[in-house]
DNA sequence: ACCCCTTTACCCGTTTTCAGGTATTGCGGC
DNA sequence: GCCGCAATACCTGAAAACGGGTAAAGGGGT
């Protein structure tokens, strides 16, 4: 039997998530969780097998939650579920300790192969995860790491608010140069043109809350 | 016998919403889409009674397909459904006659009453979206209308790509004036200050696609 | 100990955006 | 037929972002 907890800001994908994989003789879904902080406490009472974790978060992000459940549980497994082809994340994640990452737009036939992949000691890509992580091989030749730092994400977090370069920079106690200086290096390293594109790239990437 | 159509760019959503509603005697769930083209297809194939609406789909909008809907099944009631409160369209889709409008965030419970309440004629909202509407009514004393226009929201698209002013207007064939002025009107109108917040408000309100 | 990455900071010339106007055409609704 | 809104276009000065550098301190890992 394979216990799996499910964490995901949307009651209405864990109740319908629920419901489809009761239905496996394997499979018993033991808890569900709707933010990051819940899902530390969750796997605390429950003890699964199986995180089947969304990213896109509110509070603690996908890595963090990751992080600090493989370095609390180094046997469990994580199974990455997402919206998006959440560039930002997929090689911090997969160094973090993730075992696997599903898109969410995904059949179940291919969710419970993932599932029992993982349980089973092995990692599951989705297709297009597999595709995205090769694209970028073949396009830079190295395998380029496009993950931004912290600092990088808490700047964006705070343009993506309206604010000024300037303003970033009082509000974070820094420089103007230095948030400035960040920001072109998050353009360069993710050959973006502009701050719009940058907070698209943001938004897809689940780094900024979706309310 | 309420027959349901799902549709929602995530197959997994699809997937357990359906293993879900099939549990209820009085609910049928008759088919599915992936897309706004693929809805129309499916309505026409399907005539179900009630259309279960992801907003957020990759093609057609959740505007553009409620209103395709409404104009060739006026009879049909349109439940959307959606992560945000999405505020660029509320009114819109309101005013183009979706029945109700409820956020994935909620529990079956309210989604099951939400599909019988529009089934039998009513209109439903989910809580946090009432008030969404209410606290605009009270922000701004008048009901002020925040939907964007079609081309505005042909312009956030572009801007989102990285395109300068300059460029969407050569992009569009229009002039950099008219850009700017479009651009500026949208900040007014939805107070913003400037286009980074732009971008989020429209990856919050479901305008970009989230590939 | 050394290296790499993060975070910090600075300069400058050019381009773009912002904020504040004004104004005309054309279409759909009442 | 008129009203209103959407879409178009224009102007200007000030502020901000962009692109292109350089540089140095500090932390973590091998």
């Amino acid at each position: 039997m394979i216990r799996i907890l499910i964490a995901d800001d949307h009651q209405m994908f864990i109740d319908g998530l629920t419901s489809l994989l009761v239905k496996e003789k394997d499979v018993e879904v033991t808890g569900f969780a709707n933010t990051g902080e819940e899902v530390l406490k969750a796997v605390e009472n429950r003890r699964p097998d199986v995180v089947l974790l969304d990213i896109n978060m509110p509070g603690l992000n996908g890595i963090q939650t990751t992080a600090a459940l493989k370095k609390k549980y180094p046997d469990i497994k994580i199974l990455i579920l997402t919206m998006y082809k959440t560039r930002a994340f997929i090689n911090g994640l997969v160094r973090t300790g993730a075992s696997g990452y599903i898109l969410k737009n995904t059949g179940n036939a291919e969710l419970l192969e993932a599932i029992r992949t993982v349980h089973a000691g092995g990692t599951f890509y989705s297709k297009a995860v597999a595709e995205t992580l090769t694209e970028r091989v073949n396009r830079y030749t190295e395998t380029e790491d496009v993950s931004l730092s912290k600092r990088e994400i808490e700047i964006i977090k705070e343009l993506s608010k309206g604010l000024t370069t300037k303003e970033v920079a009082e509000k974070l106690f820094i420089s103007f140069y230095t948030v400035e200086t960040h920001r072109k290096n998050m353009l360069a390293k993710l050959q973006l043109t502009n701050t719009a594109e940058l907070i698209l790239y943001a938004a897809q990437s689940g780094l900024l809350d979706m309310e």
